[in-house]
This record gives structure tokens, sequence and C-alpha cells, in this order.
DNA sequence: TGCGTTAAGTGAAGGGCGATAGGTTAGCGC
DNA sequence: GCGCTAACCTATCGCCCTTCACTTAACGCA
């Protein structure tokens, strides 16, 4: 047996080859995309978030249709992965502008956004995975500069830590090296957790808490320097 | 064609398809493992570190034997590619001891130190991908706990942290959660330079710079909870 | 009602992968 | 020179992604 995937696979057979399918109408072949992407969907979670064990034949088997017809509408497999990743992206932004509203304080929300980020990452090994831990050949073309940098979600990092600066809770100083910092760090919780989910850690919230806390008054002295 | 490899096979046919290969003496079987450990470590490197795109055969045909004699060494694919980590996992410990004795302030040599991880991982991306950033089912049986927890560079670290508070220089609480802070916080920035390599970071010694100074900052205040 | 057009989906195959079962050859002591 | 066995190979299974050429079914229209 090919060991190394966990073979998650009697989760349920509810899923799998679900035989016929009535061909979609004629103007509607974007049915089927959606079809594929949720099945996808179901069937990466079910594999624990390993894209290696979601595989086209599977996906294929699960909407009731041949290999080749995923490919009218993804160009490849790592296109069709993406695409679903592509809605958690979404969900994140949403549920850290969701938590950071939970506080007036700046640096609270600061901290709050922190703690929803790392708990985002835990609860969607998966698609986090995928979206911040893939190689960079592995992201499709589209996947770059603009969908990262430019995204929702940064750019509110971004004006999360300029309202931290402008209200005097921490030094000022470029908010965007900041960001990146704040970014960085909670992604380290977050990518640590994930890949050696098997160490004894301590809890995320704690966890991503106290290096919240730890940034937060680095940040309040001036970290000196440009 | 295969996609999403990036093919860089044309960086040299110097060590591809090696055809003959004198069979080893009596007692020597394991000159194989040692041939086999070094070609799979020159493929990984010219592919990027993309662990997907060496195969078992690639290295078969590199050192000039047939595949399943890869499987009198190494139990699979896995094994041989954390195998070949390994080296690398002791090299870290030992760049990050040599950059920590640059200093005898336990600050600086903290700093250092966590200078000296960042670059570690963005000059071996293949290896620092492989040890951190692997889905925890990749890893073999007996890299866990002790691998990792009890390792070497972890120990050193905690070392250093304690150093740093038995002199003063940041306040007391528990060594280990802050050093798997400190941990979480270098890894972070690594992970994000590696896996988005594209972007337009700033520079790796000025970013782990900075997050060392902020997080040694926010250390020396209390950083108070339990 | 019937028919051409074309979107929607297949069948079959190419090439590559990890892994295994069972056979073969070459080194070495006697 | 001969047998024993470590060292290695041949052949194959089953899976994967992807592509090319082909078929079938929906629909407008006469």
């Amino acid at each position: 047996m090919t060991e190394g995937t966990v073979d998650v696979t009697a989760t349920g057979d509810d899923v799998a080859v679900r035989p016929p399918r009535r061909r979609a109408p004629r103007g509607q072949g974007e049915l089927l995309r959606d079809e594929i992407l949720e099945a996808t969907e179901r069937l990466l979670l079910d594999s624990g978030g390993d894209e290696a064990a979601v595989s086209i034949r599977g996906v294929a088997d699960a909407v009731g249709v041949t290999p080749p017809s995923i490919y009218l509408h993804f160009a490849d497999k790592n296109e069709l992965i993406f695409a679903v990743c592509e809605k958690h992206f979404a969900e994140l932004d949403r549920r850290l502008q969701e938590a950071a509203a939970g506080s007036d304080d700046p640096l609270e929300s600061l901290r709050l956004r922190g703690r929803a980020y790392v708990r985002f990452g835990v609860e969607h090994p998966g698609p986090y995975r995928i979206l911040f831990m893939s190689k960079p050949a592995m992201a499709p073309e589209w996947w770059t500069h603009e969908r990262i940098q430019e995204s929702a979600s940064f750019m509110h990092l971004v004006e999360a830590v300029q309202g931290c600066i402008d209200a005097g809770a921490i030094a000022s100083g470029d908010p965007i090296r900041i960001s990146v910092a704040v970014w960085a760090a909670v992604h380290g919780i977050t990518s640590l957790l994930i890949s050696k989910s098997v160490l004894p850690w301590p809890d995320p919230d704690e966890l991503s808490s106290f290096m919240c806390d730890v940034l937060i008054d680095g940040l309040r002295e001036a970290a000196a320097h440009s």
C-alpha cells in the first residue's frame, strides 16, 4: 500500500463514485465547475488538507464525470486546488475584520486580529498550507503580487497598524514593515502548529496572545533604527 | 508537458543516467547508501528544493542502479528525503552556535542567532521546507518529539534565552515559552520568504534584525501574564 | 416534426510515478 | 572450483496527470 498518505478514505463513502450525472443544459456548462469545486473542497477536507491525496480522478468520480471534463474548467490540478482555496482566503479576511471589530482600542483590536489569524490557520490547515506554505512554483500565474500584497487582508492589517501609530499606542515607523513583522510572527506560530502538530505545543490562543503582547510591548518602544 | 514543476533538468547532464556501476564488494553494501544520499542531495538542490521533482527513478539513474535497489536502504521515498535533510539539520545548529558565539552580550548573541536562522533557511530553502514546513504525515516515524524538542538546536535556544534572563536583560518567565515564541517569529519570516519568494520582501537580514529588536524590547518588559 | 450546429462530455492512451515479488549474479571463504 | 549469500535486477502492478480525437445530447429553426 502507498503509505505516507494517511488513508482517510474510510471517512465515508457518501462521496465516492456517484455514478450518473445528467448533462448540463446548453448554456450552463459552468454548472459543472461549481460541482467540481464543491467536490474538491469536500475531498480536500476529508484528506486532512493533503492536496496530494486529492486526485483529479477522485474529484471526477465524486462529481459523476470523467477526468477530462475537469480540464474544461481548470487548466491543471494546481489551478483547481488554488481555486478552492480562494474562498477561504476571502473568509480569512472576513474573520479577521470581524475579530478586529471586537474592540475599540487599537492595540486590543490588533491582538484580537492576531489571535483570529492563528485560530483560522489551525482550523483550516489544508487551505492555509496551500495558500501560505506552498512552493512558489506551485501557485498559478495570477497568484502573485497583487493577490497578497494588495489583498484586502494585508491592507486591513496595514490600516490597523497605522491606527495604532495614529493613536500613539506604538512608536511611529513604516507601517508596512511593521505589518510584515506582525504577519510573519503570527504566521510563524500558525505554520509550526500545522506542520509540527504532533509536538506538545501550548494552546494556540495562549501562544498568539503571548506573541502579540510581546510584539506590542516591543513596538511601543522606539524599536529604533531607520 | 507536466507543468508546475519548473523543469530545471537543464542545469547539467553531468548527473543524469550514469550508466554502469560495479557491484559493491561483499560486506560493503552500505556504500550504495552513501551514493544514493549524495545523488539525492544533488538532485534536490538542482530541483530548487522541490522534493516532488526528485524521483526514485531519477536517483537510481543518477547512481547507476535500478529503482528497487533504493529500497534496500530506505523504506520509502520520504525516509530518503528526510535522511538527506538530517545533515542540514545538524548544520543548522552548528551555524546558530557559531553565530551566537559572535558576541558576549546575551541579547546581541540572541539577535545574531535569529539572523543566522533566517539566513540559513533562505540559503537552504529545500531542506528547510522539508524539515520545518512539511505535512506531519510526511515525516517518518522517528522524526517526532525527541527529534526537535530535545534537539540540540532547540535546547541551545532555550539556554540562550535563559542566559538573557539570568543576565537580567529580559524579564523572567518560562524560558521554553519564550523560546517557542522566538522560534516561531524567525520561522515565520523564513517561511514567508521561502514560500512567497516572488513578493518584494525587505532584505532578510534587515527583517530578522527588526523582528529580534522588537521581540527583545518586548521581552524586556514584563510581558505580563502567567 | 425533423435536422443541423455546437456545447458538453467520453474513451483510449501516453508517459511518469512509487512500490513489490521473485529471480539472478558476483564476491568470497573454504 | 564450488556453494552460499549479499547485492542487485527484471518485470510488473496500480496509481497519477494530462491530451487528442471522438461522440452525444440540447436547442434554435424551418
